[in-house]
This record gives structure tokens, sequence and C-alpha cells, in this order.
DNA sequence: AATATTTTTTAGATTTGTCTAAATTTAAAT
DNA sequence: ATTTAAATTTAGACAAATCTAAAAAATATT
């Protein structure tokens, strides 16, 4: 359990090829650098991670494999506890977060095929099938940079704190929906957008930047 | 975890008002008995036990509480994993057993919504409501006393083991089926009997002792 | 009733995971 | 190039969980 949230974690921190660091994992998990170390080598071990001591590492192509089926399980229990048990979209990370850990490939490849394969979960993030593997991503860019009046969907929320989702649902932002930007304030660099027929909402910068939207260019 | 293993082997030892023993804990939780006596401080420190060394124990009404808490998690992941997930009612008891422990009241209440609020789970066993009281529960007998040409349900299994469970699904013996005894050979005390309208089967004594019927009397 | 057997408990060893504090290595600054 | 600071690792402490072996209490036997 501990294992997999260290695996989950170091995915989650190399973006394509980056070196992680002790201490920004240490961060992550709340934890300590030394308690860091001794996992590592327990990783190392195990071929699931690339290490060299004062180096940094990265996941080994078997810790990839891994951290995938975790993330998949997240995603899934995700999706389920949004989409059938009707939980909000904001409330449901804590509980994946106990499940993900306590459910055989056998148990996760059912639930995918009950819940009819979807291909992302509640927060617009890809859902690897069986074998790992995303389905092509559709390219994102945050909201800060789309263009006047053009249409755009909301793929994606990048920063996922409690705080932050709450402010999108109360400005009715969700995944899905049809944005337009209607005006850029450069004063603050805050947004003035519509969304579908319902009266026009500003969000600050920093909002805006995590907000991803489809890039079709 | 391990403590709410303990609560609720403790419930499944002491029938009505039965005091259990430190042995036969050790036994059922396939566990030494010096760790079941430093458990049972730690559940008597919690107000979940009572118990006086040397003298036995039984739980709390707090510690039924709980206990019935957990069974009523397991139940309904149970019943989850048979009808929506389409997993055979004698593969699902290990999965249960994982998830019971990682599920908040609150996901558990929704999800008993979400199935409808099923009285008793694939194994004929009662499913406790949300504040832990069963529903009335219908009368049982082993199908070993049934009269001869009496129609019955079969309504729990009450050895739950694989191998028991395989047998079964092989004669086509499922909760809910209806039975007749045609015949009770004395020599053996095996059965013979009838479901619907398939060819009649025997079975021994032994699962014959296993299989509850209803008893109205 | 005295002795033997079984059950239960205690005491202490072992393992595992995480921590603190000190030591080591790497990176940054003057 | 030294020196200083930051990051990482090591060594050893501490707590939790479970075990083995021995001691204590309860039960059974003659």
């Amino acid at each position: 359990m501990s294992k997999e949230n260290h695996l989950k974690s170091i995915f989650h921190l190399q973006g394509e090829n980056e070196i992680v660091t002790t201490n920004d994992l240490a961060a992550a998990l709340h934890t300590k650098p030394a308690s860091i170390t001794d996992m590592l080598k327990k990783l190392k071990k195990e071929n699931l991670l690339i290490y060299e001591r004062y180096k940094g590492f990265k996941l080994s192509s078997e810790g990839r494999r891994v951290a995938l089926q975790i993330i998949r399980k997240h995603r899934l229990w995700e999706y389920f506890l949004v989409k059938k048990l009707q939980f909000g979209w904001n409330e449901v990370h804590e509980m994946a977060e106990e499940l993900e850990h306590f459910s055989s490939k056998k148990l996760i490849d059912r639930l995918d095929k009950f819940l009819d394969y979807p291909k992302s979960d509640p927060h617009g993030d890809p859902i690897p099938d069986s074998n790992g593997k995303f389905t092509r991503q559709q390219k994102q860019k945050p909201l800060l940079h789309l263009d006047l009046n053009k249409p755009a969907k909301v793929l994606a929320i990048s920063l996922q704190t409690t705080e932050m989702l709450e402010l999108l649902q109360h400005k009715n932002i969700l995944i899905g929906s049809k944005i337009t930007v209607k005006k850029k304030f450069s004063f603050d660099n805050s947004v003035e957008l519509k969304i579908a027929n319902r009266p026009s909402v500003t969000i600050s910068a920093v909002v805006a930047k995590n907000i991803l939207v489809n890039d079709d260019e």
C-alpha cells in the first residue's frame, strides 16, 4: 500500500522523462526524506525503479507498468463513485485513494466492463486500459491562452485541490462544459467567460491556468 | 483492519450470547493464542469487549455495533460483485473481505441505495441496515432435517469454503432453489433430492447439514 | 485431594515501517 | 578554489504487530 503510493507519486512527479528528487517525493507524500530513501532501496531491489544514490531516480518500465495499473484502479473507482453512486466529482478522490489498493486486476477489469469502458475519469484524466495503455489523449492547453470568442471544451483540471474544485463547482465549470472567452483583462490577466446560456463569470489568472481545454490547431 | 477482523470473528463465534475462547479465535483467524491475548487487551481498553483474563470474552454492545457495520459492508460488497459485476457467488468472499475495510459509512450507505437496499447477500445471509439492525430473518434449519416430500427453499449456506461452494454449484443448488427431499438413506444419512424439473441428485450428510432451508412450523 | 493436562497469559525476541540526528555528498556562493 | 548551504543518505531509536518459549491459572483425571 505504501509502496503503491510511492510508485504513483513518482509517476505523477516525473512528467515525460524527468528525474525525481528525494525531497520532492517526501513533500508529495507528507513524509520525511529519510523514509523516502528507505523505500527507494526497496523499490530498486524489486526492479521497479532506476536509482543511484545521490543521483535522483525514475520508474523502470516495470515500475511504470505497476503505477499505471494503480492509476487505472483509482480512476475507474472515481468514475464509479460519481456516475453510479452519485457523489460529487470533488468528493471522490479520498475514497478512490483507499479503494485503489484493495481491488484485484480481475475485479477492476469487471468494473471497467460494467462501466462500459470509460476513457476518462470525472476530472477529465484519461483511464489506462487493461494493458496500461492510454487511448490517445486530446491535446490540451490552459484556458488562460484560449483565443477570444473561440468555443472550446473543458477537458481536465490540472490543480485538484478541494478549494479549486469547490470554486469551479460554484461557477458551474465542469468537465465537458462548452466555454467561450469573452474578454481578457491585461491588468491582472483575469478572464471573463461564458458557458452555454448562463450569465458570464470572471475567473482569476491562476484559475484560468489550471483549467485545460482542447487545443485543435 | 486486523482489529476489525477480530471483532467480526468474535461476532460469528459467539452465536446468541455465548462466551468465546482464546484458542477458538486463534484458530478462526489462523494466528497464535498469544497474539489474540494482545488484541483482547486492546479491544477491552476501547470498550469494545467484555473480558476478564482466563475467563473468556464476548462483544460489548458497542463492539457488536462495530462488528455489524463491518458485516454490513462485507455483504453489500458481495451483493454488488455478484449482481452488478457478474461474479459467481462462490468467488466473491475474498474480494469482499478486502473491500469491507476500506469504505466509509457514507460510501456504503450510497452503495446500499444504488443496490436498492437488498435484505440478504448472495449466500442468503441477512444484510444489516444503516443502523445495524437486521430485518427479521426467516427461521432456518438444516436440509438434513427437512421432512420427506415437503417443498422448501434454500436460504443460506452455513459452511462457506470454496470446496463446498464448488460442490453446490456443480449440483445446481443455489440460494433460492426450491428443493424437495425424496429419500433419506439411514445407512450414512445421505439425502436424495430434487430441484425443480432436473434429475435427482444425492448429497452426503455433511453437505445436507450445511444447507439451510426455511422452517415454517 | 493430588496430580496431570489443557488453556491462557506473560515476557521477551523479531520484524517492519517510520522517525531524528548526525554524517556524507552534491550544488551554490563568494 | 574555498567555503557555505542544501540535499541525500546512514545509523540507530522508537512504536506496532506478531511470534516463541516459559510461567500461571483453570480444568480434567485418577
